[in-house]
DNA sequence: CACTTTTCCCAAAACGTTTTGGAAAAAGGA
DNA sequence: TCCTTTTTCCAAAACGTTTTGGGAAAAGTG
C-alpha cells in the first residue's frame, strides 16, 4: 500500500516544476531510505557496490539532481562567491577584465559554485553592495577587483574575518590572500628594453592615482631608468585621469611633447591608446617610428593597430582561475597569509618598440 | 530557566558566523513565537501594532535579517535571475552592455533578487551554462541578451515553460516576452536625416549576420532609402563580421570607395569605428567633412574623438530595469505574450554628420 | 449575562537535503 | 556454537525560514 505524501503529485501540469524529481521519489522508485540514496549518490562507502551502481543509474535516468537550496541550508554554506564591478572605471569594459570574469566564473561552476554579481555606480555603492552579499548571508567569499591603495573594502572583510581574495593588492599591514600582476617587473622590463634599444628619453603616462596598481608601475619605470643608467625626470612622468577630459592621454601626450627635450619612448596602459595615437598624429609623429611605444594590457586594438602595439601581456584568465582556487581553501579556514602571488608579465614585441631614429 | 538551544552559541568565536542571529533566538530574546516574530516582519495583520514595533526595533538592533538560504527552501523560490555573457563576442565590452548589466542588477538587487552570472565562450557553452542554471534549479528566471535569428535558447525555454525575457528579438512564433530597441527606426531616421541633408550615396556597414539586431537596421536602412527616393546599391551595403580580419571594418572601408561612385556617408555600428576611422585616414578622407558618419551606440570613444561622433543612441540603462520587470511578472505567472517592447532610439547630432561637400 | 466576532498569538508542519547515531544482517574467528 | 567484527542500511534530527490551521483572550452585541 502507497501513501500519499506532498511530494508525489509529479506530472501534474505546474509548469516547470513538475519535470522535477527530488530525493524522496527518487528513493521511492528504489524502494530505499533517503539517506541511502543521499549517500550512495555522495560515493559513501558504507553503501554497497551494487546498490550504489543502481541508485546513480536511476538517478541518471531520472535526471535527478539534488535540489541546492535544500543543501545549502543543511550545509550551512551558500557554495556561492560575489563579486561586485564599477562601469565608472572603464577598467571593466577592457578585455583584459573579461578574461579574468572568465578565469574566475569557470572555475566557480567547476567547483559547483555560483557567482554572484553586483555592479555598483560608484565607491560607496560597492560597499553597499557588498554589505548586502555578506551581511545577509549570500556569500562564502568575496572576489576583490580594482584596488586602491587605502581601501575600506579590505578592512571590512578582514574586520569580520570573512573569507576574500583580492585581485591586486592594498596598503594593509594584516595578512590577506591576493593574485597580483607584478607591473613592476613589467614595467622595469619594458624600460631596461627600450633603454637597451637605445632610447635615452621614456616617458610614462600612468594610471589613475589612489588606486594600487599604477604605483608598481612607477617602482618598476623609476627602477628600470636606475638599472639603466637613466635620469628620472618627472617632467616625462604624468598620471592621466579616465574620468576628467583636461588629464586625458591625448592631452598628457600634447604637452610631454611641449618639451624642449622631447620623450623618444612612451610607456602607459593600452587603454589610453586611442588619445596617444590621436595626439601622436596631431604632432605629425609616428608612432613605432618617432616614438616607441609599449602599452600594458594585449586588447584587441593592439592586436589589428597598424603598426601594431608592443604590450605587456598579463595573463588575466590564469588569474582569474588562481583567485577562486584560493579562495575555496580560504573558505576552508586556510590560513590566508599563506596565498600571495605575484604573476609575471610577459612582453610582446610587435611593430611599436624600435630604437630611436 | 533557560534551556541550552542549539541555536544558543552566540558570540563563541565560530568567524564569522557568531556575529549574527537568527530568527529563533530573537524570538526568545522577544519571548515570542518565531511565528509571530516572521509574521510581524512581514507586516501581517494578525500581529498587533504594538508587538510589530517591538519586534521590528529588536530586529533592527541586532541587525536581523532572515536567512535567505532558508526563505528560499520554504518558499520555493530562489529568488535568482541568471544570465550568461559570451566574451567572444566584443559586443560586451561595449559600454552599452556594462550599461544594460548595470540597469539589470539594480532591478534585481531592488527587488531582493540576486543576479547568477555564467561566462560561455562559444555558443555551445552559452547552452550548457544556462541548463545548468534552469535544470539545476538555480534560478527562477533567465535573461537573454545576443539573440541570434535562429536561437536555440528560445525554443529550449519555451519547450519547458521556463520564465525568461529577451533583450531582443528572434524569429519565433510562439509568444514569448522581449525588450529590443528599435533599429529599424533608428537606421530609417539616420539614413532620411542623411539624404535630407543631400546624402545621395549613403553606405551600411552592418553587424555580424547570423543575429537578429543587424536585419532590423537593414530594414530601416532600406525603408529610409525609400522614402528619401534613393535607391538601394547593394554595393554600398556590407556585413561586417568581427573575428574575422579579412572582413574587418578597415577592410570593408577601403572596399567601399574603390567603387567608381563611392558614398558620400556611412552608417555602422560605433563597435567599428576604429577601423572606419584607419581607413578613412588612409585614403586621406576627413571623416565628418568627406564622408558623414552616423554611429550606432554612443560609445565613450564617439564623444571623445575630434571630429566628434554623430550616433544613434540606445538607453541600454532603462531597457535593463524594463527586462527585468518584465521578468518578475513573467515568473509571477503572467502571460510573457502580453510583454513585447519596442524602445525608440535617440538620434544625437554631433560633428560628423554634415551635408556633401 | 450569554453569545458572537474580532484580535492576537502560537504549535506544528513543510520545504529537500545531509548528518548522526544506531540497528539488523552477514561474515569472520575461537 | 557463540561472540566479535564488518557490512549495509535507515529513522530521526537538523538547517532557518514561512505557512497552515487553529485557539485563547478580548471586544462587541443582543
Amino acid at each position: 500500500m502507497f501513501l500519499e505524501q506532498s511530494g508525489n503529485r509529479i506530472g501534474f501540469g505546474e509548469g516547470f516544476k513538475s519535470m522535477t524529481i527530488n530525493l524522496k521519489q527518487l528513493s521511492k522508485l528504489l524502494k530505499l531510505s533517503p539517506t541511502t540514496v543521499s549517500r550512495a549518490l555522495a560515493d559513501y562507502p558504507d553503501v554497497s557496490a551494487k546498490t550504489r551502481a543502481r541508485v546513480k543509474q536511476m538517478a541518471i535516468q531520472h535526471g535527478y539532481q539534488p535540489n541546492p537550496v535544500a543543501r545549502r541550508l543543511q550545509k550551512g554554506k551558500t557554495e556561492t562567491i560575489g563579486i561586485v564591478i564599477t562601469p565608472e572605471q572603464n577598467y571593466f569594459s577592457d578585455t583584459f577584465f573579461i578574461d579574468l570574469l572568465s578565469g574566475i566564473s569557470n572555475q566557480i561552476t567547476r567547483a559547483g559554485y555560483e557567482l554572484i554579481l553586483g555592479v555598483a555606480s560608484d565607491e560607496e555603492h560597492e560597499m553597499q553592495s557588498m554589505r548586502r552579499m555578506v551581511e545577509g548571508k549570500r556569500v562564502d567569499g568575496m572576489i576583490l577587483t580594482l584596488i586602491r591603495e587605502q581601501d575600506p573594502r579590505v578592512g571590512y572583510l578582514l574586520d569580520r574575518d570573512f573569507p576574500f581574495v583580492l585581485y591586486g593588492r592594498t596598503r594593509e599591514t594584516r595578512p590577506y590572500a591576493f593574485v597580483d600582476m607584478d607591473g613592476k617587473q613589467a614595467f622595469e622590463k619594458a624600460c631596461t628594453y627600450l633603454a637597451g634599444l637605445g632610447h635615452r628619453r621614456i616617458a610614462l603616462l600612468n594610471g589613475e592615482p589612489g588606486f594600487m596598481f599604477p604605483v608598481g608601475c612607477r617602482e618598476g619605470y623609476e627602477s628600470g631608468l636606475f638599472l639603466s643608467g637613466l635620469e628620472l625626470d618627472p617632467d616625462l612622468i604624468r598620471e592621466w585621469k579616465h574620468k576628467d577630459p583636461s588629464q586625458s592621454s591625448y592631452r598628457w601626450t600634447l604637452e610631454l611633447f611641449k618639451n624642449d627635450n622631447p620623450p623618444t619612448a612612451i610607456l602607459f596602459q593600452t587603454e589610453a591608446v586611442n588619445g596617444i595615437f590621436k595626439g601622436l598624429d596631431e604632432l605629425n609623429l609616428q608612432p613605432g617610428k618617432d616614438v616607441a611605444l609599449i602599452g600594458y594590457d594585449d586588447l584587441e586594438i593592439a592586436r589589428i593597430h597598424r603598426p601594431s602595439l608592443s604590450v605587456l601581456r598579463p595573463q588575466a584568465r590564469e588569474a582569474g582561475q588562481r583567485v577562486v582556487n584560493i579562495l575555496m581553501e580560504v573558505i576552508k579556514g586556510e590560513d590566508p597569509g599563506k596565498f600571495q602571488e605575484i604573476h609575471q608579465v610577459e612582453m610582446v614585441i610587435r611593430e611599436t618598440s624600435l630604437p630611436p631614429s
